[in-house]
DNA sequence: TTGAAAGCGCTAACAG
DNA sequence: CTGTTAGCGCTTTCAA
């Protein structure tokens, strides 16, 4: 009777040395390391392996003797198919997976669903190490990737003794563009920007929800922009902040709404991401409010569809990070004393900020 | 001296165990079965955990016990960095992603590029299962997958014995396009159509190359438009078949321009998906030919952009593909009989397709 | 070139 | 509620 190639388990290592009268090792060595015994007696091995029905080694029980798995774990901060959607994080997946595939190791995605606590599926992941991309400080799957006993790196994320890190500098890259906008001349601004914690928020976020801001990125943006406005005299604490929950276009127009709705003077809105940034110009659109004469609106991040819109924004190398994270992780050499890569930005004056329109202009104008 | 969490196997359980005083069941149950203790002994034993830096039960070694790895593979055709940047392989992973966040399974993607005949990342994947998409029928990965000792799930692939199968009527769905275009009145029809085996072949594809494709999808699709037109009368052979190995708007715009150049009086051209189709219209605008008008463009897939085009189109439910797909590895339950999922399509009719000027009109029209 | 012995770290009967 | 007993399937010194 024919086997099925799906049987279960129809032979293993022990069962085929048994019938060929040879030692385990023997078996194992024509699969690990041709070199070590004839090229007859191998052949032998194989062909009994096929007639056997015998799969060639269980992964799982070498990953157990050899402690190497040959793959890498990512942990996200969402829904496993919202990486798929977003494109800062699908870019990020592009440069890990290039990192992971010259490394020949797979790439686990560890579901790990931000409204649940369940972290079994990090505990049960079988990986060599991790890739941490900007979940929030307190979330227990970060937790739990730092228990486990193999090397991690973050990205986007603060810093942690002993683990490696990849990021950009947020905070000047953001004070570039925040002088930017004060150089052409606005002094009310409005914030746009994305998830601040774990709890849900779609409105306003105030000092104190700034202040103790999860998400590390997030966090370091607002507190840059803070600042600098701060330094220029301009009372923070008037800014409207206005957080969303979700990462969208819709949101990004939501939020614009919001803001203008607020402070119907704001004359520019400094988004922490181009999808909320995008967003923001389907409002202006639907408002008829012309971009950048009436209404001066920046991004972060350099996607693709922002550049093709003309956004000005600040570009980072997001397939960089992933490919730099992977690199470090499987670049078992220089491990040893932590290490953190920090890779460029650059401010892209596109299409979408100029000077504001004085006030007489905007109430009485043409 | 403080432990680092990065430490390198602190302890095991039987460690834990001994210096507990207690039996390694009993830890393994503080883990695993909570309701198998008292609340006391398992405090104690999740304390000493900590105190000693005992990480856990050791994912892969469980995975030996329990035979269970809690991931599902993924085989792709092309390099894991690719699935992110093709509209229609992302669709699919979002769902694949779907259904394994569901089962709280994690999603390994398995690295097998196409250019290389090395499966050993194929062999060492600890999953318990695979989900194999449109990998072409010759592909070394995939007769390595269907060795393993693991149930796997194909889609977009011919149907194997005691394989399950999700895929879509790609035969009748095109048939229903050809028929729709010979209604309008096309003769004379040109195809776009991607890459038909492993070998690069950029240009025309012979009437042998398209028997022996590789690629089960691109086959049926051909198979069905060589035998509505060859019905309606129309010689096959004279008609023109360039095929693109890049699956790229730019591989369209160039097959597309190829066709037009081998016969000008051709007034349809059928894509055998929307980013090739994208592309041809990409490259009729360049050459000031209007769509519908001077030329039928038309797509496969129901992509959003081909969406957002008006493409005149077969929509496919990829991301449900993908979803059933992953479902259908993780259902334990209905497992036995070989199963096959075929999910319905729908002609889009879009704005790039339209009757054919005639001849005189073409060459004389206003 | 081959074999024997010794686990990798864990879970699952089954008995107490 | 806890312990004993048996492996899961493999690789790897070390000797022969």
């Amino acid at each position: 009777m024919a086997r099925s190639t799906n049987a279960r388990r129809p032979a293993t290592l022990a069962s085929l040395a048994a019938e060929l009268g040879v030692s385990r090792t023997t078996v194992s060595n024509a699969y690990n390391r041709p070199d070590q015994l004839s090229p007859e007696l191998r052949k032998r091995v194989l062909d009994t392996a096929r007639r056997l029905g015998y799969p060639g080694p269980d992964p799982v029980a070498r990953s157990l003797r050899t402690r190497r798995a040959g793959a890498v774990g990512l942990l996200l901060t969402e829904n496993l198919s919202y990486a798929f959607r977003d494109p800062g994080a699908l870019s990020f997946l592009e440069g890990l997976a290039l990192a992971c595939e010259d490394a020949g190791h797979g790439l686990l995605l560890v579901p790990a669903n931000p409204e649940r606590e369940d972290v079994a599926s990090v505990h049960s992941a079988g990986v060599d190490g991790f890739v941490v991309y900007s979940v929030p400080e307190d979330d227990p799957h970060l937790a739990a990737v730092l228990e486990r006993p193999v090397p991690s790196v973050v990205c986007d994320q603060p810093s942690i003794p002993d683990v490696d890190r990849v990021g950009v500098d947020d905070r000047a890259a953001i004070t570039a563009m925040a002088k930017h906008l004060l150089d052409l001349g606005h002094r009310r601004v409005g914030i746009s920007c994305m998830r601040l914690a774990r709890a849900r928020n779609d409105g306003p976020a105030s000092l104190q929800r700034q202040a103790n801001a999860s998400f590390h990125v997030q966090k370091a943006r607002l507190t840059a922009l803070a600042e600098v406005f701060s330094d220029a005299g301009i009372d923070w604490s008037t800014v409207p902040v206005v957080e969303r929950f979700d990462h969208s276009q819709e949101s990004g127009a939501s939020a614009a709404a919001q803001i203008l709705d607020t402070d119907p003077e704001v004359t520019a809105i400094v988004c922490t991401s181009d999808i909320l940034a995008l967003g923001a110009l389907d409002e202006a659109e639907r408002r008829g409010v012309k971009v950048p004469d009436d209404l001066t609106i920046t991004g972060f991040d350099g996607i693709p569809d922002a550049e093709r819109a003309g956004l000005t924004t600040i570009r980072q190398p997001i397939l960089e990070k992933g490919r730099a994270a992977g690199r470090l992780l499987l670049d078992t050499a220089e491990r040893g004393r932590p290490r953190e890569i920090r890779l460029e930005t650059q401010l892209i004056e596109g299409t979408t900020a100029g000077p504001p329109r004085s006030s007489e202009e905007r109430w009485f104008g043409p």
